[in-house]
DNA sequence: AAACAGGTGTGAAGTTCATCACATCGTAAA
DNA sequence: TTTACGATGTGATGAACTTCACACCTGTTT
């Protein structure tokens, strides 16, 4: 049974704000365009990273995997996102995490000393770039909160709205979040068991918060998990999965 | 009682890597500098953000307060740490956490609309900058995962060892903490009660891992803390609390 | 010396969550 | 259609963690 926590009436988010008009000015400096295929990966955890990524189209989803085998889901590309940026500015060239292709995906890559003598040379395109890592920062920062001090409940429902902000449709019963989500890649994205996330999801369709149709979540009542978790309603740049 | 995994061996870390040298000059731009005394804030949560400041000597705790009164502790910055930096390259200027002077601080101010124009200007400082900020984007995200994966153990295990890189002093029988803490302020790191920080303290004092000297607590064993939590012994830059 | 305050230590009870085990469901292949 | 397989749904059990309650300890004030 789902408790609610009384509080204080919140405002509604802002509209989602992208970089892409800025952030797209990198593909001239690309050297290669490729195409990966849904279920390979872009890049694994410990390979020699000498590009980073300008996804133009498909999914990529960002993870890291611990000793013990299990996964840590951290972010979902989409279009204009960037990936293997944790490269950038160290010695040390080695991808941290690993890209795996959700849905066939058209990347760019940019070689990284090409992008780092760029943005030495364009301080236009290098304040772009510290605004994007700015904000990217903050995202992180936010989920860290939600994730460590509302438990795996405040963690899923942190992990849904962040969804809404960066794949949800608006529908007249509420936001479809676009994406074929298994209830475990769900628990990836909060450090939690299955059975837990799948319990926590039954409770609240039973309560008429979401329903899921064709594997999709449709959320009718955002409003309830931001109160859940005592959101305060930033902006939906520093709120999102990408 | 405690229960030591089996993990592989690992390698030592680096030792410390400090930004200073670089981010040092940024005191040239300062437009002021300030004495703070212990137990105020240099900034709260909320208010209006027109300077960053660079930390001279003393110490801070960056952290975020909940709706509901819960403090998370996010940081500990000492000499040559930056702190109020989210509010850059935003239109919305506002601090979006609050910095408590544990240690009385001389701290320079410097107006963000002068860094930011002089970020513009110089490729240099740009450079070092967005250094900087991606060293400190792998911190957080390093303490994210052992927070998420590890439970509320792991998150007090990798607290400690990121304490003893930031403020470790190396004695004969292991590496002293030399910062004053509670039970409470450290449960305040981790998001966890009071009483179960002290519970874990107290087992791992009991198994000789460490040991607490006037408020102070002496890690004889960093190893052991390394190894329950998986730790991929990154480089010291990523795995602190500053 | 007595009183006080803030911090520490610990049992007991209750909640949250992971894990195991297994049934069911839906879709795609044989 | 039958089989197979991956995903979902759900009880039972135990571990991890919080909360409450209170004793104790230590240094400082009166």
């Amino acid at each position: 049974m789902l408790k609610i926590r009384k509080r204080v009436m919140t405002m509604p988010n802002t509209t989602k704000v992208t970089h892409s008009i800025e952030i797209k000015e990198l593909l001239q400096f690309a050297d290669r365009t490729i195409h990966v295929k849904k279920g390979s990966y872009l890049f694994q955890e410990g390979m020699e990273a000498e590009e980073l990524y300008l996804i133009l189209g498909g999914k990529v989803q960002i993870s890291k995997v611990t000793q013990d085998g299990r996964e840590l889901a951290l972010r979902i590309c989409g279009e204009n996102d960037i990936c293997g940026e944790l490269t950038l500015f160290t010695d040390a060239p080695k991808y941290l995490l690993s890209a795996l292709i959700l849905e066939d995906a058209k990347i760019a890559a940019i070689r990284k000393d090409v992008i780092e003598k760029e943005i030495f040379q364009n301080p236009s395109l290098a304040f772009e770039f510290m605004k994007w890592m700015s904000d990217h920062f903050r995202k992180t920062q936010t989920k860290f909160r939600d994730l460590v001090l509302n438990g795996k409940k405040g963690a899923l429902f942190s992990t849904l709205i962040r969804m809404t902000n960066s794949y949800g449709v608006h529908k007249d019963t509420g936001i479809l979040i676009d994406l074929p989500l298994t209830n475990q890649e769900l628990a990836n994205f909060c450090g939690t068991s299955r059975e837990s996330t799948n319990r926590i999801l039954n409770d609240l369709k039973r309560e008429g918060i979401i329903s899921i149709k064709k594997g999709k979540i449709l959320i009718h009542d955002v409003e309830f998990l931001r109160q859940e978790i005592g959101c305060e309603n930033c902006p939906a740049v520093f709120c999102s999965i990408d």
